[in-house]
DNA sequence: GAGCACTGC
């Protein structure tokens, strides 16, 4: 063996010559003699460099619990408090219940007690935290302990301690501007900096000047602490220990020019060298891991039964929750009973990083990509970009090999890159998105002066102003930039405000029942994801038998397995067929929710018809909150009557009111361009059209192979003159055909208009 | 004729 070649080796080895890099350096040696060998040589092309480095802090702190007195002090003498921690420091069960034990939250009227607040960025962790900590008090859940989600409310006159969303936090505030329920509000996972999280820091900072007695707690992973401090007036901070165990740090000495490959290289050198222990892997999406699963699954069964089996599972929010379980599987055992152990493979996005936690890793593997959503102001188009990750993230993800055990973190770039080039935090979600609905939601909060307002992280000039331009143009804003009763009223829905526009003035066009069916099917697209027509999985072509499997989550999967992938095709188009709409995709989900109810939500009718029970389901719930909504501010329930020639006509211009920004207009050259930002956008392929109308509106734009707008509906173009005659001011228009054709629209409506005055 | 990271109200 050369000296070179033994140097590169020995740096995979940092535990001892015996285990993984011993065995390595001798497959890498040896000429190759067997397949298992040459395989692995293949794998182990490029060799690492090490770092030690302990994500467990030293316990220089002392744990939680012995640190309540000094807490409670703290707390006392503040009113703001920023106490960071990673991961199992029990700061989000314990700190809530300290609080409890010394505020006092009884009020004058004996009656009426005040409340702790704990927020969570996700449901799921509001709902298990609240359960857990109820237990531990030995209360029931809902009484003094509660939660408070969309869709559940569990609580009662009882509950002084309430975990609950950020964003349903800040729908409170709506109401209750000062918050005034609550003595303390703790804001937990704060450095995961979500719209609402951020949206709430400014709100509380002026609330807080208001209530002298408010307190409020900002908890938080360690790596942002400074800028907390600094951006709450350099309120106190303190620290208290994780529990995670050690976790070695490798990186490539060079970098990586095929990530997903080398992924598969290291999960395969993993299963060859290591000892025990399950894997994950984190890639951008859902197409690459699949790919990779299966090449996993092919690269491994290539070496035999000399190595241990595996069992290969992915993982992505879209994957139906049965198949999601998985990942709670145990390890294959091993072949025999001296044969090598088995091993469970987890191939994740970003969900394992922080929603989703699998116990019994010890190796993580992370190339460093995520899928990231980036808004661009000028186009008004937000988009999903493979981008590196930021060094924060990459701390949490290595972490998720340390949970149970010491484990070891594999990332597939250089040490230099992983200093110079990673950025420190990933920017927070307000400088990603589109702010029309946080603008909207601000100004219903009482936030006039949004350029001054102490957002931690201010969003750019151009996205407000952007922002602030479409509300006007829907209604909710007057040329002042106040909130108008419209806007009022819009707020209230938990919509985007073109959606809550379109809804608001519904009754208008004798049609809100629609509308409302139409939202909620379109607000719950992405449970059913895959096909532009959410609610139902037809789609003409491409699907393959897989995504048929996954996309059928209400049978059993076995069941389903035996039909033909071509009987699977024919019956998909069969029901595409059935309840596809030529004018559009929305009037094609309308008929799917339509036939849904009249068939009345029977599963088995949905497995016949290729519906998705579970999105169906969740589309009505979100219809019954729209309706309680509307009779909140008595806005008719209406419908044109079914055999009128207006009823389709009727639902297309109500969506127009709300969507005249979203509009494309079909140029002579055959391609569509977007009215007044001139972007060449092609209809998706999913959309159920027949023909190409010369003008559609669509609910995305989404940029992928290409511009495509989806989810696209045939309207009229004397429609845009009569319902939005503002927003097609032609004197301020760029010039183009659509301009064109909406000049000849104005000439033949000023004409019809004379004329019936001449009759007159 | 293509394909959606993750949340939340």
């Amino acid at each position: 063996m050369s000296t070179e070649r033994k140097r590169k080796v020995s740096l995979f080895d940092v535990v001892d010559d015996t285990s993984a890099s011993a065995k390595l350096s001798r497959m890498n040696g040896g000429a190759g003699g067997n397949g298992v060998v040459s395989g692995v040589n293949r794998w182990n092309g490029r060799p690492y460099s090490q770092t030690y480095y302990e994500i467990f802090e030293k316990r220089r702190t002392l744990p939680v619990w012995q640190q309540k007195d000094e807490f409670l002090q703290v707390l006392k003498n503040n009113q703001t408090l920023i106490l960071v921690g990673e991961t199992g420091s029990g700061k989000t069960t314990q700190i809530p219940q300290f609080v409890l034990e010394a505020v006092d939250i009884e009020t004058p009227d004996k009656r009426k007690k005040m409340m702790i607040a704990c927020t969570q960025p996700r449901r799921v962790a509001a709902m298990s935290v609240s359960r857990r900590v109820a237990e531990e008090m030995d209360v029931t859940i809902g009484e003094e302990v509660g939660y408070s989600i969309r869709f559940e409310d569990c609580s009662s006159a009882k509950t002084v301690l309430k975990y609950l969303t950020d964003g349903m936090l800040l729908r409170e505030a709506m109401t209750d501007p000062l918050l005034e329920r609550y003595k303390v509000i703790i804001l937990d996972e704060a450095h995961e900096r979500t719209l609402a999280t951020d949206v709430l820091f400014g709100l509380l900072k002026e609330v807080l000047k208001n209530r002298p007695d408010l307190k409020l707690v900002v908890m938080s992973a360690t790596l942002e602490a400074e800028k907390f401090q600094a951006y709450f007036n350099g309120a106190p901070l303190m620290k208290v220990p994780g529990r995670l165990h050690p976790v070695e740090i490798f990186y490539t000495q060079e970098p990586e020019r095929d990530y997903l490959e080398a992924a598969i290289r290291t999960v395969v050198q993993i299963h060859l060298c290591e000892p025990q222990g399950d894997i994950l892997v984190f890639l951008t999406g859902e197409e690459e891991i699949e790919d990779a699963c299966r090449k996993i699954n092919k690269e491994i069964g290539n070496l035999g039964d000399q190595v241990g089996p595996v069992k290969v599972v992915p993982l992505y929010s879209t994957l139906p929750p049965a198949m999601q379980q998985k990942i709670f599987d145990p390890p294959p055992p091993p072949l025999d009973e001296l044969g090598p152990p088995g091993r469970k493979i987890v191939v994740s996005t970003n969900i394992a990083e922080t929603s989703l936690t699998i116990d019994g890793i010890v190796y993580v593997i992370d190339p460093g990509f995520a899928k990231q959503k980036v808004y661009n102001p000028r186009v008004r188009v937000e988009s999903l970009l493979v981008s590196p990750i930021s060094k924060a993230s990459a701390h949490q993800r290595s972490g998720r090999a340390g949970r149970t055990q010491p484990g070891k973190c594999f990332r597939l770039y250089t040490e230099k890159s992983f200093s110079n080039d990673l950025q420190p935090q990933t920017y927070p979600e307000i400088l990603r998105s589109n702010l029309a609905n946080t603008v909207l939601t601000l100004k219903k909060l009482g936030i006039d002066d949004l350029v001054h307002f102490d957002f931690m992280d201010p969003p750019a000039p151009e996205t407000l102003m952007r922002a602030l331009e479409v509300l006007n143009y829907l209604g909710a804003l007057d040329d002042e930039g106040n909130l108008t009763k419209l806007g009022e009223i819009m707020s209230e829905f938990p919509l985007d405000p073109q959606m809550s526009k379109m809804l608001v003035v519904s009754p208008e066009f004798n049609c809100s029942n629609e509308i409302l069916s139409v939202s909620a099917m379109l607000s719950e697209a992405r449970v059913s994801s895959a096909t532009a027509s959410s609610g139902f999985y037809a789609t003409s072509g491409g699907m393959n038998h897989r995504k048929l499997l996954r996309l059928m989550q209400v049978v059993a999967v076995s069941q389903f397995s035996l039909m033909k992938k071509w009987e699977a095709q024919k019956a998909a188009d069969e029901a595409k067929a059935r309840f596809s709409h030529i004018d559009g995709d929305h009037l094609t989900l309308l008929n799917v929710y339509h036939a849904y109810k009249q068939n009345s939500e029977d599963p088995q009718w949905c497995y016949e018809n290729f519906v998705n029970q579970r999105a169906l389901k969740a589309a009505d719930n979100v219809r019954q909150q729209l309706v309680r909504i509307m009779s909140r501010f008595n806005l008719k329930l209406c419908s044109t009557d079914f055999n009128s020639r207006d009823y389709y006509i009727n639902i297309r211009k109500a969506m127009l009111a709300g969507y005249f920004m979203q509009v494309a207009h079909l140029e002579r050259t055959g391609h569509y361009l977007t009215v007044k930002d001139n972007q060449v956008v092609h209809l998706h392929p999913s959309n159920c059209l027949d023909h190409k109308p010369e003008w559609v509106i669509y609910n995305e734009y989404v940029l992928t192979s290409r511009n495509f707008i989806r989810t696209v509906t045939d309207i009229r173009g004397e429609w845009l003159v009569d319902i939005a005659p503002h927003y097609y001011d032609l004197t301020n228009f760029p010039s183009c055909e659509a301009k064109r054709v909406l000049e000849r629209l104005y000439k033949k409506r000023e004409k019809e208009r004379e004329d019936s005055k001449n009759r007159k």
